[in-house]
DNA sequence: GTTAGCACTCTTCATCAGCGAGTGCTAAAT
DNA sequence: ATTTAGCACTCGCTGATGAAGAGTGCTAAC
């Protein structure tokens, strides 16, 4: 167990580290207005606390540097989350205040204030389909082989999506495809459309439909796409900015797995509700070694919708990031809700 | 006017800096097959080249590099296009041919192909709208206040978007909307629209919709977003491995301007109908002054649609870029086309 | 228990010499 | 008149050296 004093200590080196991005020196702590030791004292405290494994040397005459563990407790026990000023509140506040007609704006947005005002990069998970079930399906022919398929959730969420389609399929059958699908399949989560369609909705098509197998093709295509949610980026460059991204290869390494949205949606992906925060290696992925990842959900109707991700490094701001977060999320949660009961 | 000799160690050197990224000396010029003049022959004519401004020394001791002049007369004069391997053209012919759906899928592909087989940066604009002309609209309730709008153009390309909806409009007023917009819209270049919509539909719909406002409103906002084209990258972090752009803050003044697709689309659109090189500060945009750009268009009957672009340091593989540029933008010409056709 | 003092460690920065690559000039060779 | 060999010179790069500075860890005094 630590001390009073400990903690105190170690709360200034990481609060120091975090703002400075230089590793601290005994005489520097000891001159913060809340220590009233001698650099002495501080330095004998800092050596414990590193045998203890919460601060690292970088080398033998430099000072210390929190290490993963010092963060990690940091950020358990020890940081006092900032109020966010009036300004921030409000610059929140105008940006998801704005009108929108889609769910993907309001996402948009919301990644990038969280970028601007957190100045790391920002990533911001749509919809996530696991529990959002079907409302609605069209089909709108729009050529001789096209059509636009349209899908509506519970949750409001609208996906279009252009298609190739069966040559001469006449008026009635499509609409008899499209009843058949609606009543067959509305309720169903959408992550199930794709074992269904096989499962029941092969058959019976094919009762009515000509062109039957590319159309079961062509829903299969629709039903897929919508399986992975979408990820949308604020302040990719951000990161460049951080001292410690000072390096084109490890840069690269990171912006790369930018380019792929289905790795990002996995990584940024989180199982818990609410706030997490994974710090270098805690997130089992060795790019991110160096980095933390900051997450929050929002939600809809207490439904797990998606969510808000920040990507910065482990020098991270934490108390100023966690309260930008959590206020944004809920508030996301609430326009949210209050837009979905519009309708 | 150039000597021949000149011509010929001029070509040398763009040559072997473009491939080693190192300043070249006089004695390694000398060893090429094609050079049979002495190491100090070549230094004359160096000097000459350099008097001509067709070369620069970073430094006295160093070798030459071509300067923005040099690589301008390489690319006009010198330089010799290289065949496209068979392992190019069917990488670019297998992604090309599979089966697409959308435009953007074949233009995404393109994207894709370009930036593998350069290792640059690759830009592609989806269909500028200039030049096309509105085929279709369709106004698709989803709930009580959205709906999906869809817009086709006489070249197959299909738009859609999810719009706010002016809550109470009945079936058949929805119908006579759409019936109007498409009697009076059909053939307007898609640019147009927006004016068309204030000049004389406005009047008209007043007469037949309750909730005129909020039609208009929400016809504007449809009309604005297709105004301009989409871009699509690849290889986004490929620049990140060219040695000149080993510097954090150089690279992150790139990466910052493909953040905006508005830039990005005015920096690449090419006025100019097939291949366009631009040399450093040919680009006009600082940022780029030491970037090259190669730009080519592809058509659809004839009519320009699109820009595909690389963007790489003045130190390109030209010949080989060149030459893939010029295959590709045939290609989707090519594709395209024949999708348009089968429709 | 706390702190002053001090020797010690290690990085950083500037300086300097030596090396090597490359040039530019001159004079010789073709 | 060209071309080339030879050589002095330039300049960046590398590695060694040393002084400065920041910080530690230990000891002894408070």
């Amino acid at each position: 167990m630590l001390t009073e004093r400990q903690l105190l200590i170690l709360k200034a080196i990481v609060d120091d580290y975090i703002t400075n991005a230089e590793p601290v020196g005994s005489r520097s702590v000891s001159k913060r207005d809340e220590v009233s030791y001698s650099p002495a004292t501080i330095r004998n405290e800092m050596s414990d606390l590193e045998e203890l494994g919460f601060l690292e040397k970088p080398h033998s005459s430099a000072g210390r540097i929190p290490s993963q563990k010092g963060y990690r407790y940091y950020v358990d026990h020890l940081l006092s989350p900032s109020e966010l000023t009036k300004g921030e509140m409000s610059d929140i506040q105008t940006v998801l205040d704005s009108r929108f007609n889609e769910f993907e704006q309001l996402i948009k947005q919301s990644a990038k204030v969280l970028s601007s005002l957190t100045s790391y990069t920002s990533i911001v998970l749509g919809p996530e389909v696991f529990e959002s079930t079907l409302k609605q399906i069209q089909l709108i022919p729009i050529s001789n082989n096209q059509a636009v398929a349209i899908i509506v959730t519970d949750t409001g969420h609208v996906e279009n999506q252009t298609v190739q389609f069966p040559g001469d399929l006449k008026g009635e059958e499509l609409e008899k495809v499209v009843n058949i699908l609606n009543e067959k399949l509305r309720g169903v989560p959408l992550v199930q459309l794709q074992e269904k369609l096989s499962a029941e909705i092969s058959s019976l098509l094919k009762r009515y439909v000509n062109q039957y197998e590319s159309m079961i093709q062509m829903l299969g295509d629709v039903f897929h796409t919508h399986q992975s949610g979408k990820v949308f980026y604020g302040g990719k460059t951000n990161i460049l900015a951080q001292p410690e991204f000072n390096n084109v290869e490890r840069v690269r390494n990171i912006l790369n797995i930018f380019e792929e949205d289905n790795l990002v949606s996995k990584l940024f992906r989180s199982e818990d509700r609410g706030l997490t925060i994974k710090i270098g290696e805690e997130n089992r992925f060795e790019p991110f070694d160096e980095c933390t990842i900051i997450t929050a959900t929002y939600s809809l109707d207490g439904k797990h919708m998606g969510t808000v991700g920040i990507l910065g490094p482990t020098r991270m701001e934490y108390p100023r990031v966690i309260s930008i977060m959590d206020y944004l999320s809920k508030d996301m949660t609430k326009i949210l809700t209050a837009w979905h009961q519009k309708k």
